[in-house]
RNA sequence: GAGCUAUUAGCUCAGCUGGAUAGAGCGCUAGCCUCCGGAGCUAGAGGUCACAGGUUCGAAUCCUGUAUAGCUCGCCA
């Protein structure tokens, strides 16, 4: 069948032949008016090249981060951050209208401990003078003598409910707890260069409780079960077994209840199209629970909502868990990064100008792509020395690339030509970069629908490492014919456009020289 | 007991809306600066795509079952 079909079918402009192979019929583009193609693109559209108007007039919420301020930033976090990140800019690039929400956990079980940790042990000198150690310490002796001691367990919850009723003491602590939390975990975005929209900690929901038990009992979906106030998810096809529950016995707030009650408001005040949640795995039953309940309530705009669940990270065999001191905390990540790409560049670059920023934009961003470059369902086996690789498919492979071609045009040392003649490019390691460059946007925009950051990654390796072959193979500056050159240099021009614009959109830092 | 997610080279991963001989990186072996940055490039060795069925002209990819791992299943968040 191919056999016949092929020859029917006739050369033109752009394809430059048709053949047969077993049951395949081939198509030749040809290579120099594809690589015209690509980069007149690019020459129209500048630094927004492979965004389209996807997103024009709408809007999206994303939830990140989200740290629990009891509690310091550790390296599992990052996961939530980075890829976080990621979807907001991604979003954003394509046009969304984008908030990014920072909805911290500063209420619950977790503070309850530290209160009572820190009324029963600590020396308010020295939590003053350090005290996100400190804290840290607290937390993880009151978890362990909770083993020999369940009773503190109940001091805990004397304490919370103390906080609850106002306690002066109380509430004094729990607002420098949250205090030093929350300036811990900006400390930690700043370094990042990670930023929200908005901060709104749980604490704000839980007295919005009664407003979501209101909408579910005049819709008849609230129901009585063992003193607690729930709503049964298990009455049509896509049966979800476990209720949402409203209200506990005791008659205080949930996990659900809040974050329906968030959910409400974040529609309320953003009008939003898409919502995202960034957190673990761990959390898909109750993201299904929420939209599912909000769905029984009749709101329309809920098929907007989605959960982006992320695989665990853990470490040497263990999980990660703050309550047994088992953790490492991101900063200490970064600044090893930071410390380690400083030596290289000292090895490799010693003359290098600004090496302090430059070791620092390597560094991060070389721990931000350990995160970013593998699709997010995959658990993580924390490894520093596999975070801090720096060659192969790692971050400073694809900034060292981008830092090189833009090495080029520097050189180069005048803009590249918009009259240059295309049609002398048609090498093949040409032809293998355009196709990288060709695909960019569309793996931008699976990257956009499928909350997938891995997706340009990958692109950028892919772009990364044919760029670096045709940067092998054929010279763009040495030789004598200037139309070669200046039509090579809108090639180079075309990788230094799209890596930059990848390495942004992954939260990553392009120096252009490093 | 039920459910979710995963399982591809020694290690880390890509490929998953079905198509040709399953691809990278790390590590290992052997090479590449009379030429734009060697954090690079070239070549080689390395695979029963967890297992068993099924659908199909064709399956790593879709369906069913099994195994293994992680996670979850109303008063933690």
């Amino acid at each position: 069948m191919a056999g016949k079909v092929a020859p029917l079918l006739t050369d033109g402009e752009r394809i430059a032949g048709v053949s047969a192979a077993g049951p395949y019929v081939n198509f030749s583009l040809n290579r120099s008016c594809f690589i015209e193609h690509v980069l007149s693109e690019i020459a129209a559209r500048g630094e927004k090249y492979g965004s389209g108007d996807q997103g024009a007039g709408k809007t999206l919420v994303i939830d990140f981060a989200s740290p629990n301020l009891a509690r310091p930033v550790h390296i599992a976090h990052l996961r939530s951050i980075a890829i976080g990140q990621a979807i907001y800019r991604i979003h954003d690039f394509v046009g969304w209208k984008c908030v990014g929400i920072n909805h911290w956990g500063d209420y619950g079980t977790n503070f309850g401990q530290l209160l009572a940790a820190y009324l029963m042990w600590a020396d308010p000198e020295k939590v003053k003078a350090n005290p996100v150690a400190e804290l840290l310490a607290l937390y993880i002796r009151f978890n362990e003598e909770k083993e020999q001691n369940p009773d503190l367990q109940d001091e805990a919850r004397k304490c919370l409910s103390r906080l609850a009723n106002g306690d002066a003491e109380m509430v004094s602590l729990w607002r420098f707890f949250i205090d030093e939390g929350r300036r811990e975990a900006e400390r930690i975005y700043d370094i990042l260069d990670v930023h929200f929209d908005e901060f709104l900690g749980e604490s704000f929901f839980a007295d919005k409780l009664e407003d979501v038990v209101e909408l579910y009992q005049k819709a008849g979906l609230a129901e009585e079960s063992d003193g607690a106030l729930i709503v049964r998810l298990d009455g049509d096809g896509e049966d979800i077994p476990a209720p949402c529950m409203l209200r506990t016995s005791n008659g205080t707030s949930t996990y659900h209840s809040r974050d329906i009650a968030a959910l409400l408001h974040r529609h309320e005040k953003y009008a939003f199209d898409r919502v995202v949640y960034v957190t673990d795995m761990r959390q898909i039953l109750h993201f299904r629970q929420i939209f599912k309940a909000l769905k029984l309530l009749g709101v329309d705009w809920i098929g907007g909502a989605s959960h982006a669940p992320f695989g665990m990270m853990s470490f040497q065999g263990e999980a990660i868990a703050t309550r047994s001191g088992n953790i490492v905390l991101l900063e200490d990540v970064l600044e090893k990064a930071i410390e380690l790409t400083a030596d290289i560049i000292d090895e490799k670059n010693p003359d290098l100008k600004g090496k302090a920023e430059v070791a620092r934009q390597v560094g991060i961003s070389a721990v931000i792509f350990a995160d970013v470059s593998s699709r997010r369902a995959r658990d993580i086996v924390f490894d520093l020395n596999e975070m801090l690789r720096f060659d192969g498919e790692t971050g400073p492979y694809i900034q060292y690339t981008h830092a090189r071609f833009c090495s080029i045009l520097r050189k180069h040392d005048q803009p590249a030509d918009p009259m240059a003649d295309l049609s002398m490019l048609g090498q093949l390691a040409e032809m293998r970069v355009a196709r990288q460059l060709e695909e960019f946007p569309r793996q931008l925009e699976s990257a956009c629908d499928e909350s997938e950051p891995s997706y340009i990654a990958s692109s950028l390796i892919d772009l990364a490492t044919a760029a670096n072959k045709f940067y092998n193979e054929l010279p763009v500056l040495v030789g004598d014919d200037e139309n070669l050159t200046a039509a090579r240099i809108r090639l180079v021009d075309g990788i230094r456009t799209v890596m930059r614009t990848g390495l942004l959109l992954l939260g990553m830092n392009a120096p252009e020289e490093m």
